[in-house]
DNA sequence: CTGTTAGCGCCTTCAA
DNA sequence: TTGAAGGCGCTAACAG
């Protein structure tokens, strides 16, 4: 345990040079005396030299970070976001600062203001609203923004994601087109998530637009909306809706929940009463009968989000890439017609 | 977009005071006068001034920061210990600096390197095998070290864990006293991971100490070992070994892979056959029939190591805790018989 | 309670 | 190709 930190001061000492040409002989692409530098590299070897990058970065006014919010970790699509994120921008020798909202606009305020503490190069969120200061603040920073997941009536500046309101009025329409008339609607209490919101928006616009009732929905109020939650929606639905004939719901768990429940009942899924859920997660391929459900790969999104990214922080290897002020990238969601529902005839 | 950054000297000269006490109003617990303090809090307003806390840190030698290296996100069980980590340590106002070493221990070097420029004020990391370098690395950079997850033999420092041989060695057991005889084992080449290797080994042991062949074992070599990586193992293992009466899997989402590929074959679970997983996830309690598992609840474990983190960071809320210079926190597995395997007779 | 002085460790800028 | 001077924005330590 090192009493005072090898410095690049130390460094220079031994190798007879000034702390300049340690910094050159440190970076990749500078001008340095190879013999010098092999000198200098060997002495960073010997005394376990670690750059203090805070030092750096206060100089040099790059900090090397980027912020990353995302909803919570639980949620297997925003885990696979960060992952990508976060291993293509160690590439570029840049890391993620990440914060969990929750679901939040208030935490996610709060994050806002710490991590720009940090002086991060561009701050990434996952839309769910937020408020006027967080919005103030991010616009005072003067960093570039990106959010994600979402196509939000009120964008920051950059966009890359889909809209919730019309993938459920997609995959609703479809459930309509395989014959199924009195479809229940499972999902968190509104106020919970405008995510949620959106999607029972579209779910209810279709049916209005077919001249159904969109009235059978059942709602959970607390967080958060997982398997278990889709069992309980799915056995109040039945003793409220007793006639539905098939169960809409707002995230693929609470679906295989409903699966599992509609079972225990001793109900027959497709044949007896079909189910959808909505994300696509490796589960409603798995399950069985699998999930009828639609949702955006989160690869193929966040490798969108890190080109937008690389663009706006002018890493991009294409060196023509123009770059528009407000960049709004549409991801298409695709629809899966599986098990749980029936067969078109 | 402010041409320059709002610093502090810009608020104290707005509010007619030195740079110091605009320092001291900004933190909790400092003497300033109230109305002083008041004046400096509006000016900070007004200006949207927010401090760089990589200026703060340098001159305090207080980066705020813990590292967490995690092998992915993709297993529930980390992103809940970094979602857990991540939570408490903003409360005390510190970040984590998340990265993912791929189960790879040469990234993990790279990762310890790079991480360490940020001075870090601890490391935590999920041990799957570390090099020479990484502890060198650690052991001259003088932080505590925290491994999470496993019982490695040659700790680095402290530890919050459990050991992957006995908590097979223990669901093992129990399989044979459900009688059980013909049991397979799945799982990852053992090159591809050490926790892997402890489970085949424990489960080996078991196997052979009741004088029973422990050779039915089929692995998969490419990563990630997952549900489809289980509906494979499974049909090679019932080719391999077609009279098997028991799956034990290496986890949990393969096991489940297994019981779809297995009710495929047209066999029933428990009746034909058992199946067992390890880890103990969401997905075994809810999968049906659900899973045998055994496992840690990684809140509980993750709330461990946050625990010892502030008593190693001397901000813990208990004053007279005391520490050893090596902590070796042991996390009980629990054992969990469920409907994939037969009952008690 | 407040201010002054002196860096933290590095990089930018310019000159040699 | 290298070095010297100066400063990034903040806080520790001490003095008043």
């Amino acid at each position: 345990m090192a009493i005072r930190q090898v410095t690049m001061q130390d460094v220079a000492d031994a190798a007879g040079v000034s702390r300049m040409t340690v910094s050159r002989a440190l970076r990749e692409n500078s001008v340095v005396n190879a013999k010098t530098r092999k000198r200098i590299l060997d002495v960073v070897q010997e005394l376990g030299y670690v750059p203090d990058q805070a030092a750096g970065s206060l100089s040099s006014r790059k900090s090397g970070f980027v912020s990353v919010l995302i909803p919570s970790l639980d949620n297997p699509h925003f885990a696979r976001t960060v992952q990508i994120l976060n291993e293509e921008l160690s590439v570029v020798g840049m890391q993620v600062l990440l914060g969990h909202t929750g679901y939040s606009a208030e935490k996610e305020e709060e994050l806002v203001e710490s991590f720009l503490r940090r002086r991060p190069e561009a701050m990434l969120l996952s839309c769910d609203g937020h408020t006027e200061k967080s919005r103030s603040l991010l616009e005072k920073s003067g960093i570039p923004v990106i959010e994600l997941w979402e196509r939000p009536h009120e964008p920051i500046q950059h966009v890359v994601g889909f809209s919730n309101f019309e993938a459920a009025q997609t995959l609703t329409r479809s459930l309509l087109d395989l014959g199924y008339s009195k479809i229940a609607f499972i999902g968190e209490t509104r106020a919970l998530s405008s995510r949620n919101a959106e999607r029972f928006r579209g779910f209810q616009s279709v049916l209005e637009q077919a001249g159904l009732p969109s009235d059978r929905h059942v709602y959970q109020g607390a967080r958060p909306f997982n398997i278990a939650s889709g069992v309980a929606c799915c056995k109040k639905v039945m003793e409220e809706f007793p006639d539905t004939d098939c169960i809409f719901c707002a995230s693929d768990p609470a679906a295989f929940g409903v699966l599992t429940a509609l079972q225990e009942m001793g109900l027959s899924v497709p044949d007896d009463i079909g189910v959808a859920g909505f994300g696509d997660f490796d589960i409603a391929h798995y399950c069985r009968p699998s999930l009828t459900t639609i949702g955006v790969d989160p690869n193929s999104l966040a490798r969108k989000a890190n080109e937008l990214l690389k663009r706006v922080l002018n890493i991009s290897a294409d060196e023509d890439s123009t770059l528009d002020a407000r960049e709004i990238i549409e991801v298409v969601p695709s629809l899966k017609l599986r098990g749980s529902t029936r067969q078109k005839d």
